[in-house]
DNA sequence: TAGATTGTTAATCGATTAACAATC
DNA sequence: TAGATTGTTAATCGATTAACAATC
């Protein structure tokens, strides 16, 4: 691991290393930086930046050797060891957001949603499904440290508390309720509420 | 409406009023800067900063009137008329992000979901829920203009394309694939294997 | 070689925060 | 009044992008 990469850093280097690995599937084997900016949409004086962060030479000519960047950017940001995720209502997401949205403070509502399959019940290949009351057990047992958290918020607090009080070392919170996180946890918010109000704002624009 | 808002504004200014909304019940009908900037862990000079930009003034001594400062959110973000939101394929949203991190790409697993309910056939109350066959027609019968969309990658694109195909005016992407959008629809991308992937480089730094 | 790309520094841009006069 | 807060400008910080020498 390359330690103080900043932020953004990470992030785009994510998403170089998946970019790479679904588009090219024993295609050509090396892609010059404005070929892959164009995929993302950025810069290509940004990807240069961000691969010289991590150390990473590519060929004057033919570009960046693509199964040796993917291999760097794993050196990079993957982590020593394996570690578990758990999604917790991921499900109940659009409920808890129309829980909001569907009163008289917004000029926004939730009208309409759609199902991909039938039968719900269907559970993911290889990944099992609890109930949450067997949550604060099983994310022990299992040593699970991250979790995505998107529940209702009348519930979000009480199922906050039980996840901080495991080993959790992360949290991707989709609720809009604060997690005060002790020393070593790492909360990443990402309010869907105030995403969508911001997204309405911009179509709401006079165009330019 | 209040136009050229910086984007980071209108998300706190969504922020606020929803903090007010549901923190202030009947309260103290004022709130001093430095109390909100608490509440959403945010600089006093950040929230003094965005209500001059939207016009609203507080007083030396009672800081701001809640309600007006709700009312002025309100006028300076909402727009004119009613929008309608659509939901599309959230359910699997695991699903799809499993498709990715249970390979041997990734250093990450997911290894477990919970569920809120036993019966996930239950729907929303008041949203109804259809399946994703009949999107296209129902988008456009009722008229719907933001989306968010979550779906396996394997369906994305041709899904995307069908909601393009709309009046829609804004999505919400959850899922890794770039949207090709015309001229007025606005897409905002939150890449969730990125944040995962992101939030796990942090949990894995030494401890400053 | 000529032309194109990398690696890297410096410039630019935008967002956050500090500072403080004005106010009551 | 004295002390605290607002409103606003200027400084700071960080991230993005332009520019270009070095390279093959």
């Amino acid at each position: 691991m390359i330690v103080d990469l900043p932020s953004n850093t990470v992030e785009r280097l994510s998403l170089y290393r998946r970019k790479l690995l679904y588009y090219y599937p024993g295609d050509k084997p090396f892609i010059h930086s404005h070929r892959l900016a164009n995929l993302l949409k950025i810069n290509p004086a940004h990807v240069r930046r961000d691969l010289m962060l991590i150390g990473f030479s590519g060929d004057v000519h033919k570009g960046y050797d693509i199964k040796k960047l993917i291999k760097k950017v794993g050196e990079a940001i993957d982590g020593p060891t394996y570690q578990k995720i758990a999604f917790v209502g991921i499900g109940d997401m659009g409920r808890a957001v129309a829980e909001y949205f569907n009163s008289d403070h917004s000029k926004l509502e939730i009208a309409v949603t759609f199902r991909l399959r039938e039968e719900p019940k269907e559970q993911f290949p290889e990944v099992h499904c609890y109930n949450i009351s067997k949550m604060k057990d099983i994310i022990k047992q299992e040593n699970i440290e991250l979790v995505v958290l998107a529940v209702p918020r009348s519930r979000a607090q009480e199922i906050a508390s039980q996840i901080i009080d495991t080993n959790v070392k992360g949290i991707l919170n989709f609720t809009s309720v604060h997690i005060e996180a002790p020393e070593g946890v790492y909360v990443e918010n990402f309010d869907i509420i105030s995403r969508l109000e911001k997204l309405a704002y911009f179509t709401n624009m006079p165009k330019k």
